[in-house]
Order: structure tokens, then C-alpha cells, then sequence
DNA sequence: TTCGCTTTTAACAAAATTGTTAGTCTTATT
DNA sequence: AATAAGACTAACAATTTTGTTAAAAGCGAA
């Protein structure tokens, strides 16, 4: 061990926990830094000595989601292996998946990261390569199936927008959306994988030749 | 003329209009009444004499907003005289619309509106009767046009959902849907166009019987 | 004009919030 | 054990922010 280990876990991690869960429920404006002490179990004192400011704490949070970001994007693009159809039902699947497992990131990045220009470029700069290449491929495979009169040739960047419309939105607003319709289909996990097999069928409609 | 009328605007109303404006850019917690008063061009007194608390500032316009959701869902519906598929189509262009003319209405109510539980409930209480009879006509049309074969029986409230998704996350998201994928459609209002034509053939695709 | 009401101002008060600092405690190393 | 480095505490300081208040100014009606 590099570093003292304190009984549970040592401050900083605490800390970090305890802010990505104010920042998240508050947004920035409206997170204390001494609330984040507190539930971190720790002074007021400590959170300046660990990361000076409440403005580099959140921008650590910040840059952490980001990654997560890519990442999913990628991991959801599957095996290459499949069949398109089987390829994007996958796709879909485990970025609905994700989304379930993480329901407050989309309205944390809408909000708290694309009301900051520079972290939006940040983002941008960090996103746009793996999701055009992305693209590229999935265009092109496409194409291929397309040209073989096995499906239609849709766009895949409007086709990506779609997805992601249908994944994220219900949860970003899941308070009216449940509240005012979802709920008609039992509790909200029932809703979800109501919506989960609802989204891979109009995705797949729009691809198959009828 | 029942009140005194200053040179442009009474400073009630510019008051009103400053607070929108910052509210919307900046959320509650992240709003000044200083600023509100200097952008209305008022002393920062003001604000209080009309108004006495940043909350109550605050819930006039939340509440004004939320008017214009019941409103914009009913006027969605559009003419009962039209065929399904075409009042269909003018719905979703009109939805499409009215997000369009207020951009930043869907991330304020999603941003501010539902981190407060009392709010959310007004909000459900007030559309929830609306939402339900909407959908109700709309699933029996779409029963009858089913059982002459001339559309597929889908799920009203499933249609709804997907149409409000497509429609208003581009336009929460903007910044990264146009920076990371649609700056390849040419400028922002182009996309917007294209967008709006994808999300009309993607609900109608799922109604058409092939 | 004078009276009474509303609107406006300037200064002030109270509380909250971020950040600092001087000094103490702990712990690993020599 | 002595030392030094990092971890920690308590108290404090500076600023920001919301809200109040007492008095002045504006204005219509008697």
C-alpha cells in the first residue's frame, strides 16, 4: 500500500462519492460544499484541502462522467460478428441499459455540462472521433445489407439520434412521463421494459423492408 | 386605463420577463435576484416590493409555464375531420413547433419543475385529465382504422411517448446531437427541418401496414 | 392645494457560503 | 525516540445574497 488506509475508506474517496451525489441531485449552483462535508462525514476544512475548490471538485466529477460517456458508446456497438438487425437490437439494449443504471446522468450532462461552452467543446472534442467512426461503420454495413435487398438504407446518424431520443428521454423526464402515462402499465420497472422492447421494435421498423 | 403606464413596460412585467430570462439560463439555485433587477432595469428592491421572495417570483413563472403545456398537448390534437395519419402528421409537426419557438422550455421544466416533488404533482394533477382524454380518443381512432385494416393496432400512449422523445431531447441536447452528429446536415435550422421530417416518417412508419 | 395611496429609493441587517490559516495530531522512517 | 511529512481540526474572514425598513417621490381625487 502506497497510502495509509484509513478504517472504511480513506477521505478523498468519500468526499468524491458524497459530491457526485450532491452535484448530481442539486446541480452546481445549487450543491454546498459544506452539505458534501457532511455526508462525506467529514469537516468543512477538508474537502478545500483535497481540492481546493468547489469549482475543481465538481470539474473532477465532471470529467469522470464524460469518460463514461465514450465508453458506453463504444461497448454498445457489439460483435461484429452478427447480423445487423441482431447488431443493433444489442446496441440499443445495453445503452437503454445503461441509462437504467445510471437514470440521473443524462439530466446531469443536459444540464450542468451543456450550460458550460468549454466543457461542452471538451466533450465534443473527446466524443466526436469514436462516434463518427462509429457512424462510418454502421453506415456502411448498412449499405451493404441494403444493396443485398435485405433492408432499407436509412441514414445512421438519424438513426443513432433516434436511439438515443428513445432511450433517455423517458428517464430524464420519468417524473411526468410515468406519472402522467406510464404508470397504465403497471410499476415503473414494468414501464421500463415495456419501453426497453418498445424502442428496439421502432428502431427495427424503420430498417425493415416489408 | 386602470393603472399608471410607464414609458415602455410597467416594472411588474419587466420584472416578469428579466426573471424568465435568468431562471431559464441559470435554474433557481443559480439565479440572482440582483441580476433579475438589473436586467429589468430596476432597483433590487423592487423585485421584493412586487414580489416579496425569490420563490414566489419563482412559482409565478413556473406556473405560467406549465399553463402552456396543457395548452400546446391540446392544440396538438388538431382537426377531428382529418384522417388519422394526417392528424397525426400535423400533431407531431406542431409539437415539433411549439418545442422549437421555446428551446429552452423542455430543460427548465425537466431541470427545475421536477426536482420538486409538490410541483411535479401540480403538474400531473393539472395535465394528467388532458393527457388521458387525448389518448383515449386517439387509441379508439386508431382501433377503428385497425379494424378496417387500414392501420396496425399500436399503443396510443406507446406513440405518444416515442413522439414527445424524437421531438424534444435534439433540442435538451443541442449542443452535443448538432456538434457531435448534425453539423454533417449543414446548419442548425437545416437539421432542425430534417429532424422534423425523420421524426413524421419514424411515428407514421409504425402505424403503416405494408 | 392637500390628502391618501402606491411606487420607488438607499441604506442596512442577517444569514449563508466559500475559502483560509495557524496550529495539532498521526504515522512512517531513520 | 526524534523528525518530517501528510492529514486533520476549529476558528475565523470575506464575500455574496436574500430580504427589510424608513423615508422620499409620484400621482389621482376631493
Amino acid at each position: 500500500m502506497d497510502k495509509a488506509q484509513n478504517h472504511l475508506q480513506d477521505t478523498e474517496s468519500r468526499i468524491l462519492r458524497a459530491a457526485e451525489k450532491e452535484f448530481f441531485e442539486k446541480g452546481y449552483a445549487g450543491a454546498r460544499t459544506a452539505s458534501i462535508a457532511e455526508a462525506a462525514g467529514v469537516t468543512h476544512a477538508m474537502l478545500h484541502y483535497y481540492f481546493r475548490t468547489k469549482d475543481k471538485l465538481f470539474e473532477r466529477i465532471v470529467s469522470g462522467k464524460i469518460h463514461m460517456l465514450a465508453d458506453i458508446l463504444l461497448s454498445a456497438v457489439g460483435d461484429a460478428n452478427l447480423p445487423l438487425e441482431e447488431r443493433i437490437r444489442q446496441g440499443i439494449e445495453r445503452h437503454f441499459d445503461f441509462i437504467s443504471a445510471n437514470r440521473d446522468l443524462p439530466r446531469f450532462i443536459v444540464n450542468e455540462v451543456l450550460s458550460r461552452p468549454e466543457q461542452v467543446d471538451a466533450m465534443n472534442r473527446n466524443v466526436q472521433s469514436v462516434v463518427n467512426e462509429v457512424l462510418d461503420n454502421l453506415q456502411q454495413e448498412i449499405d451493404e445489407y441494403a444493396a443485398k435487398g435485405l433492408c432499407r438504407r436509412v441514414d445512421a446518424r438519424m438513426l443513432l439520434i433516434d436511439i438515443v431520443s428513445l432511450n433517455v428521454f423517458p428517464f430524464m423526464a420519468a417524473p411526468i412521463v410515468y406519472g402522467a402515462i406510464g404508470s397504465a402499465y403497471g410499476d415503473y420497472e414494468e414501464f421500463l421494459a415495456r419501453r426497453k422492447r418498445e424502442n428496439v421494435k421502432t428502431i427495427l421498423e424503420k430498417l425493415k423492408i416489408h
